[in-house]
DNA sequence: CGCTATAGACCGACCGGTCGGTTTTCTGAC
DNA sequence: GTCAGAAAACCGACCGGTCGGTCTATAGCG
């Protein structure tokens, strides 16, 4: 990487670190570019080199935090060394942790961001619709592998299941961030793996 | 009731109603005191007259939000000369009717403004969680009946099935405000009555 | 009349964005 | 390698507008 490369991505980078946490704190709304800036040591006139809106810097801190999950998402559902549940569980469980460790994780802000800005334009709305897309058809193809396997009950369609899944994922994010803990993280551990998707007579190990 | 009761809940009703519509639409953040009062067509001095604070009438806003919808529930869920999944089903249609014709319900609503305002006040947080538990409370009693009948699965614990309820739906509702169409809502109904409910061996009548 | 409720001008702070100036980096000619 | 000019990046004072809240005056009511 040349040394102009490495500058350009270094401010902008920092913006969009500090823009990822207050906006994850605080709401896109709720935290003005000027605490953004300060947190990020970038002067103003710098910001706007970078993004021409505050609009346009929201789609970029959603679409890197998509971009980082899928990174995170796809070695642990791809793992061929386990089963598609154990995948599938390691990566649900990779989820929590990030959450416990840091209040929350892409699949946590992303939604909150979206409900914020949805009426603000277009882009931050395909921003997002691309997330879940992503995330629904990687999480479909191991089901299905699952499903073929008998290591997941086929009594749900894949596709179904994994919207449904991603769903259920989004409402307990909410209540781990209303309840301000991780039970309902843990609630839907134990109702997606000890008995939703449980095989009838598959082991649990 | 008396004339200045009147008065006084008419002006505090076009209000709440105001910030009702406004604040689901644009979020707390997004939408400032002057839209809502223009809306409501009441000036400021009367609206600070009736609270306090912004903060103050958003968590006027999310308990009317809330009570309005347990109002709703109860007769629903109460109604005798249904079944116990009969009555699940006729209330989340009824939900669902409500989010088909205005965009929202109380259900969608509060933990939007949860997510926004969280880090504000306890007062917040603590209309919420009510709001919560009163819900789970109520669904909770109705799988029961529902198990005790045969006539909903008793694979899963009622408690914890109410909240896993809970949970989904506030999933599908962050999907349809995203993807701006009910057909997240269409899926949580197929996935939670044709199959997640279902008892094996009862019939789908 | 006294109290409640309304009315709206005003306030300082904060908002997102503008813009002229400065510094740094790059590029091509010599 | 040096240098001059151009481009990229940084810098921060400034802008008009909006924000939530204040406060005095007035209207309405019993």
């Amino acid at each position: 990487m040349s040394p102009e490369a490495t500058r350009d991505l270094d401010t902008r980078e920092r913006l969009l670190v500090a823009g990822t946490e207050l906006f994850g704190r605080k709401g896109f709304n709720g935290c003005g570019l000027t605490e953004v800036l300060q947190q990020a040591g970038v002067p103003k006139g710098s910001f706007y080199h970078h993004f021409s809106s505050k609009e346009e810097f929201g789609v970029a801190v959603i679409e890197r935090a998509r971009d980082q999950h899928l990174d995170e998402m796809r070695p642990l559902l791809g793992d061929r060394r386990l089963s598609p549940l154990q995948r599938l569980r390691t990566m649900f469980e990779q989820a929590r942790a990030d959450c416990a460790a840091s209040g929350a994780n892409a699949e946590c802000l992303i939604p909150k961001l979206a409900l914020e800005t949805g009426s603000l334009s277009e882009s931050v709305h395909a921003a997002v619709k691309c997330a879940y897309q992503q995330w629904s058809a990687m999480l479909a193809q191991v089901l299905r592998e699952g499903q073929n396997l008998h290591e997941i009950d086929r009594k749900h369609d894949a596709d179904h299941l994994a919207n449904v899944l991603i769903m259920l994922w989004e409402g307990a994010a909410i209540r781990m961030q209303i309840d301000r803990n991780i039970a309902a993280l843990d609630d839907f551990q134990t109702f997606v793996f000890d008995t939703l998707l449980r095989h009838p007579g598959a082991q649990s190990s």
